[in-house]
DNA sequence: GTTAGCACTCACTGATAATGAGTGCTAACA
DNA sequence: TGTTAGCACTCATTATCAGTGAGTGCTAAC
């Protein structure tokens, strides 16, 4: 069977009132909200067979149409309008991501409350994993006569630093030297792959002094690469759920905020992703726990190379069409501060 | 009235069985469930002096008792046994502790992670604030010819950086001049003066290549300074409310929850705080939306200076005992760790 | 001072009935 | 043949009501 014009026009209405009221419609209700010239026998008839083909479902026998992760898909794909923001929401977010350009993840975290904010849901981000990312320089500063910073620069442009207290004094020489043939040696090579190596190994010196610092100081080294290694994940807005009503079902919100409170799985869910702009709806997720949930996310770029991931997570029956125009705005916003990153144009 | 020893013993019994059940408790159950050699009559009779006096208070006519803020207050003075941790408890919070040293910010994360997941409540820390912190020295490194980073130290140790993009190309020499003089105009100046200090007026140098630079540099350095005055809250445990039967109402779930992300408020109500462990337990909390809730905090140091906060929040019927002396322990590794930090003990 | 007895309260449970929005089906209509 | 009116039926929801049981407060006896 196919979708003719006028069934079409039934399931859009279906499917838009459901998105803001939440309450199954009925036949009659449909024919009286929606003055489309039919008789609610006409809708009944028309609704049944979009029931058959997949696009509706009742919760029981006497309750309205409700439409299925089908509907939503077609909704998503096909029916829905995108909204263009107004230039008012337009400037709250170029403002908001403006002002605090200084650190990656101050920027994203910012990112992710926003979007929790203006959407209404809950929202999240993740910053680029840093996989790829090779060694520029390494550097060791003096602070004072125990305390050296360790600073790495990775070719991204990414900087990480620690102090180390060390537990003998230092000559400025010796320092020196050892950042010097850490760079050397390191220089090039992905920051994971470092991690794989044996640094006893392949760092090695004769000089006796040297060694000593090099011990005091390879294992801030390896800490600080591990962390550059790590994906941070934000979460904004979780009690966001609750102006949904089918949150209001105890469970079903203690289920969906252990969902969220599994951070390593959701960051894996993030990253395993498809790149730009993805809906999956409902029972399209892999994921039992988010079999009642939709899930969209795009990807924001850094300096056009490095990836990080933004979304929201909320109820199946969201508002698609302004919930995307959001996401895509603040991920165009976010990967073009991230392009005159350093913030040569803050006030 | 004055508590007799009976007395006592009743209202810790109550206490003590309300505290796990979550169950108001009648006199009957009570001569049973605790054999005292009492009858139910007797045990009424005391019940109702104590409710007199303030000990316990009754949800409607035909339900048992439960004990009142006041009761709490003072089992946690008075009746409260210290709970030592079995060494089992304690290898995993030395552990968990040590493995992430490197970074301020993320030990403490850990931290609250880590509380909430042995208290089984909601957990919070913040990071010290640093208004009293004083600058030390600002470096400025190469990276390649149009980009530099911004390093500032200060005096507690902390190092902050950021990666400027320069519009023009710049000199070693005035890279290092530039870095130099502003070490010399801002050493030993608090953060959050410089901040109040109109920079244009305090720093000005009458070289022309110099202040090209220092005006692609300056906003960067004001940027740092903000954010290293910043004091992050780390949260964590979220759902673990909806394991207390008091949050089984939806209203209070959300109630709970939007407290919990209001996170400035949350933020400023923890500096507030008085230092060492401190309870306060339901209509003790001055905000409103806390008069069910107990809090309870502990200070940890950095370097025996700088003070950061720690902490659960949950239902005033809470595992005090438990919990105070996780906190305590949790903040004792948490000072020993900051203190040896840099890392110089990790394996 | 302690206890037994008794009337009373009140949240909670389960059964029953009324309500109403909705469906499916059939037969009549254009 | 598509559309519509009519009607029986379904079922979540709500209100009502009685029964149950844990608990209290009070009084009088021990």
């Amino acid at each position: 069977m196919d979708l003719s014009e006028r069934k079409l026009k039934i399931l859009q209405a279906i499917i838009g009132d459901f998105i803001r009221t939440a309450e199954p419609m009925g036949s009659r209700t449909l024919s009286k909200k929606f003055d489309m010239g039919l008789s609610p026998a006409t809708i009944r008839n028309e609704m049944s067979d979009l029931e058959e083909m997949g696009y509706l479902t009742h919760p029981h026998t006497s309750a309205g149409r409700v439409p299925s992760d089908k509907a939503y898909r077609l909704y998503v794909n096909d029916l829905m309008e995108k909204r263009t923001l107004s230039e008012a929401e337009k400037q709250l977010i170029r403002n908001k991501l403006r002002s605090n350009l200084s650190e990656l993840e101050k920027t994203v975290q910012h990112a992710a409350r926003l979007l929790s904010e203006i959407t209404m849901l809950t929202a999240f981000a993740i910053t680029p994993s840093q996989e790829a990312d090779k060694l520029k320089g390494i550097n060791l500063l003096p602070v004072d006569e125990r305390t050296v910073v360790l600073m790495i620069v990775a070719e991204s442009g990414k900087v990480s630093n620690t102090t180390v207290r060390l537990k003998d004094p230092y000559s400025m020489e010796s320092l020196e030297l050892l950042s010097k043939s850490m760079t050397y040696t390191y220089k090039g090579k992905a920051l994971s792959e470092v991690l794989t190596l044996d640094i006893i190994q392949t760092f090695r010196t004769d000089m006796e002094a040297l060694s000593r610092l090099a011990a005091n100081i390879m294992p801030n080294f390896l800490g600080i690469l591990k962390r550059m290694l790590d994906v941070d994940l934000f979460l904004d807005g979780y009690s966001n759920i609750f102006s949904f009503p089918e949150y209001n079902d105890i469970d079903k919100a203690k289920m969906f905020l252990e969902l969220l409170n599994k951070k390593e799985a959701l960051t894996k869910t993030l990253m395993e992703r498809d790149d730009g702009i993805m809906v999956t709806i409902g029972n399209e997720n892999t994921d039992d726990r988010m079999q009642e949930c939709s899930l969209i996310t795009a990807t924001y770029h850094i300096d056009g190379k490095l990836l990080g991931k933004l979304g929201v997570i909320g109820p199946t029956r969201m508002k698609y069409d302004e919930v995307i125009s959001v996401i895509e705005y603040i991920t165009e916003n976010l990967s073009e501060s991230f392009r005159l990153s350093g913030g040569e144009e803050q006030e």
